[in-house]
DNA sequence: GTGCTTGCAAATCGTTTGCAATAGC
DNA sequence: GCTATTGCAAACGATTTGCAAGCAC
């Protein structure tokens, strides 16, 4: 299962909490907040407490097995994607979409900021989504 | 003076508060928070109240004359260059930095996302800057 | 004097912390 | 048994809200 593998190769100790905010994230591309999570595993872990989720998910972000946004104003949400690539938050529904990144856009972002370090790459728009400025104009 | 212009090109009612505030963000592109901003103007107005600087700061933000970051993990920041640009936050100084964007990338990713509304952008790294790489290494 | 702006105090809410209970080797 | 993980309750801190007082035209 690939879910264990992405916390071992990130050297984070698996267990059952771990292992199913990891699953959750990887099977949810919706880039869910911690409650969103939080709520969506409790039927199944009827134990689980909040505290768990945030230190696991802090552990992942912090580990590099998972990526922290914020996007939303006020609250983190998260992306098993790791890889560089775009987000569009739109303002009506709240959702969050992928978008693709050309690549060489990014590689000539890093090479102007040589001699730093760079750890974090984040790329977003705000606005409204194709679906709800439809059901505006209606 | 160019701060009463800004207000008002934005539609706002200048006073005393509004006007402290958006000169503040003018003359200080360091991407000030509401507390720094509070706690620069509050000697000069005493009678100054943390709550008048989250409204100003919101008005300016949602009427367009500023721009909110959300770089910060846990509180924003704010910006009186409205052009889109990136910024860099370094995550041993705390410092966030402005960096030039070639436009054609940004026309790239409004074309990839049309049909869409786009009201906001946002471009940033976070990492560590170079005067504090070369403190480490020391 | 009417309506907008200000400012205080209290409330809200996401997140963190301290610490005791628990699980895994 | 020892160490790391979990989970509860309390604390924290940024931001918002309700509302009364003040200001401007």
């Amino acid at each position: 299962m690939e879910v264990q593998k992405r916390l071992l190769e990130y050297g984070i100790k698996p267990s059952v909490q771990r292992l199913a905010v990891m699953d959750y994230l990887m099977k949810h591309r919706t880039h869910p907040t911690v409650d969103e999570i939080y709520k969506a595993l409790y039927p199944t872990i009827p134990t689980l407490s909040k505290t768990t989720v945030y230190n696991t998910l802090k552990l992942l972000y912090e580990s590099g097995a998972a990526q922290m946004l914020n996007i939303y104003e006020k609250k983190s949400c998260f992306d098993a994607d790791i890889t560089p690539h775009g987000h569009f938050l739109c303002k009506m529904c709240g959702k969050v979409f992928d978008f693709d990144l050309p690549n060489e856009d990014y590689q000539k972002h890093i090479k102007e900021l040589s001699s730093s370090q760079i750890d974090e790459f984040h790329y977003y728009f705000k606005g409204i989504c194709k679906k709800c400025l439809a059901k505006k104009t209606k």
